[in-house]
RNA sequence: GAGAAGCUAGCUCAGUCGGUAGAGCAACUCCCUUUUAAGGAGUGGGUCCCGGGUUCGAUUCCCGGGCUUCUCACCA
């Protein structure tokens, strides 16, 4: 191409000329196969060691491998190339010595992005960089949506890309140029299997309930809603598989979880996400102890088994997951944060929401929109408590009455055993001894219906059925419920849950 | 949903107190067969997010819209 000729053009249309000359010499850009690909990082630590000490013989037999190229150093006739592939890159050494005039002609064509195939020796360089002589080098896939260029030295990047759009909306760029990227899904991937192997490892059995269901409810939240034509009805997007997860311990199933996507139709913001993904785990003769056992097992076994370490970084604090956390009561924290004593009005019938919002005044919360004396104190509790449990936290013993699926304390008509497990400031999870008795959890169904009767915002729909569920009978259970992309983003040391999210929800783009 | 900030070349970013814009990398031509943020010489590339308004003239000022980010609200 000319100096004229490639002035007024794009650099896709740039590219498309060198697709259209591959072609007139009668190479295939996008052939259907090659065989017998090599795992760049796996070849690496065979031929230059695990340390980058060992140095291939003269007479090392071929390697072949293939991978995107990212770099292009020109040397002439000759050039060096990096290709990286998904567990690693390598150089390759490519020139018209040794490669055929067909080969050769790709490699004086190709472009950053594009996908090749080669086959050579390994050795190393003057510098003693591992490098592959490449003898033969076949285009697998073209390049023709250039790829942002990025460049390394000392393991300091530069250019790279950070635009939103192209992070996000277009995450196999960034999976394809940021290594930490890919890293961080790895990790993601990583986790989830760890989870289930230690739970199948401890007889648990991952079940599939519905998704789209008539009544959302385990949870106090909006739900999406869906239509099915067939049957005309609408349908509810899930909340929570809660309900259905327990009538199965009914059914008979004594161990049982779900890890998969739960949709609530509310904001978006770094902690959340309208589709994200829960893992929630019941145990039939066990209790809120037993789960909060699994819980801190869990995240210990994680970091011990993915990081390395109980002790983890993120941001700037160090976190430390080892057993046993630290455990506080609900209201007590409240108390020793703010000096307010919510405790006293456990006793009462239906406390009232002005009194708790003159208490809650006092240590300068507003409290305008709330519709509930509980909803007060949670409001306290998130604001004055919530943010400075960096350290992992049990916090226990919730009112009965922002509760209505746990089972109230023996001997303690107005506590529920339930606690949630708290990290960097945010809840990580949700459990409790299940409530297991049908008449009270119909009592509880009705006072959620009557709080939204007086106005509370987000309460707890009512599922008849599975109050008949439970009329079957329903041994006692403990079962726990953890935010799986709250828990990625602490493993990732991520600020925004869009990180460990591959793709996100975004407004569309015209 | 509210407030603040951002949007300029494929990427990362400058800049224009209103006169249609630059750098580095990438691209293109040329030199170079052990380089590695390779190097050297040269060339091109932009609806300055979109639409109105003011103006002789708008990428710049004003109004409206779009998308994103951050904070707040809702929530996990």
């Amino acid at each position: 191409m000319s100096e004229a000729e490639s002035s007024a053009i794009s650099l896709t249309e740039q590219r498309l000329g060198k697709l259209d000359a591959m072609k007139a010499r009668g190479i295939d850009p996008y052939p259907v196969r090659f065989s017998g690909k090599e795992d760049i990082h796996t070849l690496r630590v065979t031929h230059f060691g695990a340390d980058n000490s060992l140095t291939p013989a003269e007479d090392v037999q071929p390697v072949t491998t293939a991978g995107r190229v990212v770099a292009i150093r020109d040397m002439g006739k000759a050039q060096f190339l990096q290709i990286q592939d998904q567990n690693g890159k390598i150089q390759l050494y490519a020139g018209n010595k040794t490669l055929s005039e067909e080969d050769y002609f790709v490699l004086r064509n190709l472009d950053l992005g594009d996908i090749i195939g080669i086959k050579g020796k390994p050795f190393r360089t003057k510098t003693g960089e591992p490098t592959i002589h490449a003898d033969e080098l076949k285009i697998l896939s073209k390049n023709l949506a250039p790829l942002p260029v990025v460049k390394e030295k000392d393991g300091e990047t530069y250019d790279g890309i950070s635009d939103i759009e192209l992070r996000y909306r277009q995450r196999y760029i960034d999976l394809a140029v940021n290594a930490d990227a890919r890293a961080t899904f790895a990790l993601r991937s990583a986790i989830l299997r760890e989870i289930r192997d230690l739970l199948h490892a401890r007889g648990f059995m991952e079940v599939e309930t519905p998704m789209m269901q008539a009544i959302a409810s385990g949870a106090a939240a909006r739900p999406f809603t869906t239509h099915h034509n067939a049957l005309d009805i609408d349908l509810y997007m899930r909340i929570a598989p809660e309900l259905y997860l327990k009538r199965l311990i009914v059914g008979g199933y004594e161990k049982v979880f779900e890890m998969n996507r739960n949709f609530r139709n509310e904001g978006i913001s770094t902690k959340h996400n309208p589709e994200f993904t829960m893992i929630e785990i019941y145990q039939a003769y066990a209790d809120y102890h037993t789960m909060m056992e699994l819980t801190q097992d869990i995240f210990e076994t994680l970091a011990v088994k993915l990081l390395g370490s109980t002790e983890i970084p993120y941001g700037e604090h160090t976190i430390s997951l080892k057993k046993p956390w630290k455990k506080v009561e609900y209201l007590e924290s409240i108390k020793e944060a703010t000096g307010l004593d919510f405790a006293k009005f456990l006793g009462e019938e239906n406390p009232s929401a002005a009194e708790a919002k003159k208490m809650a005044a006092s240590v300068g919360l507003k409290a305008d929109g709330l519709h509930t004396f509980w909803e007060v104190v949670d409001l306290a509790f998130s604001e004055k408590v919530e943010p400075n449990l960096i350290q992992p936290t049990i916090v226990m013993h919730y009112p009965k009455a922002i509760s209505p699926l746990a089972k109230s304390i023996p001997g303690n008509p107005h506590l529920v055993e339930r606690f949630e497990p708290y990290i960097t400031g945010r809840e990580m999870g949700n459990a409790f001894s299940e409530l297991n008795d049908p008449l009270e959890q119909e009592r509880r169904f009705n006072e959620q219906a009557a709080q939204k009767e007086s106005g509370a915002e987000e309460t707890m729909a009512t599922d008849d059925d599975f109050v008949t569920a439970l009329k079957v009978g329903m041994p006692p259970t403990g079962g726990l419920g953890i935010g799986i992309d709250r828990l990625v983003m602490l493993f990732a040391n991520k600020a925004s849950i869009k990180d460990v999210i591959l793709f996100p929800l975004l407004r569309p783009n015209k």
